[in-house]
DNA sequence: CTGAAAGCGCTTACAG
DNA sequence: CTGAAAGCGCTTACAG
């Protein structure tokens, strides 16, 4: 099936290509009665106008890029990455910009994907995930003067816009909610603590825990995945003075730390309470399922495709503040026994 | 920052814009020293060709497009997505093919969504998974002669090349499995009816339970969700005759299960086996960790996206069978009590 | 082996 | 309000 161009939009409309492009485009510059004729022959026919013509001849590609820098086997099981992408969609969508998927492994392979997409001009603008100290990324992209929103912060990414929430309120709220109930020692597995927010909460967790008195609260690295977080539960609840309380940085390290305990013949939540970052379905499939520090994670990717479209469109786009993750109690939490 | 086009790369080598492009493309027509310099002053610049450029000259678009049809938080906890993306882009980043990407929530807005990215020219060819019975999506990209690959099957495509794996074999081997193990009542919880492979799954299980004499099996349908997966499982276990192992049909309903299992105070794998379609790291994270039926997605992913890509090319596809889903057993499977 | 030129399908100043 | 034309950055027959 032939796909037809502008020209056959124009013959059978009787008018020019230039008329037909500024009809569908919704410039002015012709009649309203010509220009309902030429959308009617335009539906009629089943005329999309070529991406590659219109990107060749705007210097747009009508596509943001997304390099999510992260092994596959923790992508998968991160529903975190799927929430935002629908967030991104809801808003791409609407002004017909495509999302292109390159999952990497290193942050120096992601650099490479933004230089060869910015080369072959392939897309507007990307979304930058994980905020590292000292972002290598940061400068390859303001170098390439290519449009950027960086999901994390507050930090110095020098023009590029960020959207971060307030992860110390939230890390706070969660201590808080466990001291209220009586717990005396709580305990943070924390993710890969070379992201900036990482760092944002285990700070917020030493702090909130010291405001309340709290005795021997201690944070155990990790990186995300079940199995080092298995392995922190695992170091800690092997310890003499083992904890009432614990926070983990997602809900996969919590689910693997779930399974720890119940390993260690410790009862959820009656020996040990758990509170996930990250609400997803995965926290309420187990047995009991998880309290969580829940917030709308496609509304924050809406919100960064918003900021991103602006930045691309040229406008001047400041740094923003999502929603903030707050506590959903279910049945992994309660008084310490 | 300026981005260099192919006349910059022929100034400065001193030759015509043709030569650079047959030099970059390995086509004949320049010598090889000629070709070597051409290549050179190239890399030196940070030269790639506009894809856009490229694409309206060559008319093809280097790109790709998968538009699954689940809703997002479906798709979010099912890690089999993204084991196959990232099987894809293996292949496809070979030969510098981009992956586009839209979650679509039914049949008809996947269709909407090829028949717009096919007018626009944005992708080679397309994806497609979740077959079912007369799909409705087979006669229109017949229609839109844009080149495919359907995961699953065996059915009428058409012209179409489908890549599937022997799900009956694999449900086969599980039911021999656990009748080996000493099991009389098995039950399954089904997937979405409607897809062909769940069709098959549940015809499989059916025969090979008749095959080896075993009493009441029965299949509970269900949708892939943890929620429904849930629900499934309780009704199995409140029967008067409840079955000692279950089968289903993906990762995700498997652990809803383990926890209404849990929740109804049944020990796994003591009084209830668990088996799941689809290993992924959900599974290994609970407790007991979860025996499963294993297979290797990315690679199925890479396989298809050969397929594709050789569609693309114009070259003549064959169906083709993927390596079966085999038992892994871990934990939740263990001779009845 | 190389150069000049047409063409892909749009958008957008520029004349009428 | 409309038409003819140039231009975006490549690829590819066509002459030399």
């Amino acid at each position: 099936m032939k796909r037809p161009t502008i020209a056959d939009v124009a013959r059978r409309a009787g008018v020019s290509k230039g008329a037909v492009s500024y009809a569908l485009n919704g410039q002015p510059g012709v009649s309203d009665t010509t220009r309902q004729r030429i959308l009617d022959v335009a539906r009629e026919i089943g005329f999309s106008p070529s991406n590659a013509a219109r990107a060749l001849s705007r210097a747009s590609a009508n596509a943001v890029g997304l390099a999510p820098c992260r092994p596959a086997k923790i992508l998968g099981v991160e529903p975190w990455f799927m929430g935002l992408i629908s967030g991104f969609e809801l808003e791409l969508a609407a002004r017909s910009y495509a999302l292109t998927l390159q999952v990497v492994a290193t942050p120096e392979e992601e650099i490479e994907v933004y230089r060869r997409w910015w080369g072959e001009r392939r897309i507007d603008g990307v979304i930058l995930t994980d905020l590292r100290e000292n972002d290598i990324r940061i400068p390859v992209l303001q170098q390439l003067e290519l449009p950027a929103v960086v999901l994390g912060g507050p930090a110095d990414t020098g023009t590029i816009p960020q959207l971060w929430s307030d992860d110390t309120g939230s890390m706070t709220e969660a201590v808080r909610y466990l001291a209220a109930l009586g717990h005396r020692r709580i305990a943070q597995v924390s993710g890969l603590t070379s992201l900036l927010h990482t760092q944002a909460r285990t700070r917020a967790f030493a702090a909130a825990s010291a405001a309340l008195g709290l005795d021997g609260t201690v944070t155990a690295q990790a990186d995300y995945t079940g199995e080092e977080g298995g392995r922190a539960t695992r170091r800690l609840l092997s310890s003499g003075n083992r904890p009432t309380a614990i926070i983990y940085d997602n809900d996969v390290m919590a689910v693997a730390g779930l399974a720890v305990a119940q390993e260690m013949g410790l009862a959820v939540p009656a020996d040990l309470s758990i509170v996930a970052w990250d609400d997803s379905l995965l926290c309420s499939l187990v047995h009991p399922p998880l309290t969580t520090l829940s917030r709308d994670i496609p509304g924050y990717g809406a919100q960064a495709a918003r900021q991103l479209l602006k930045a691309i469109d040229g406008e001047r786009v400041d740094n923003a503040e999502g929603s903030a993750a707050h506590i959903t109690a279910r049945g992994s939490t309660a008084p310490p026994r």
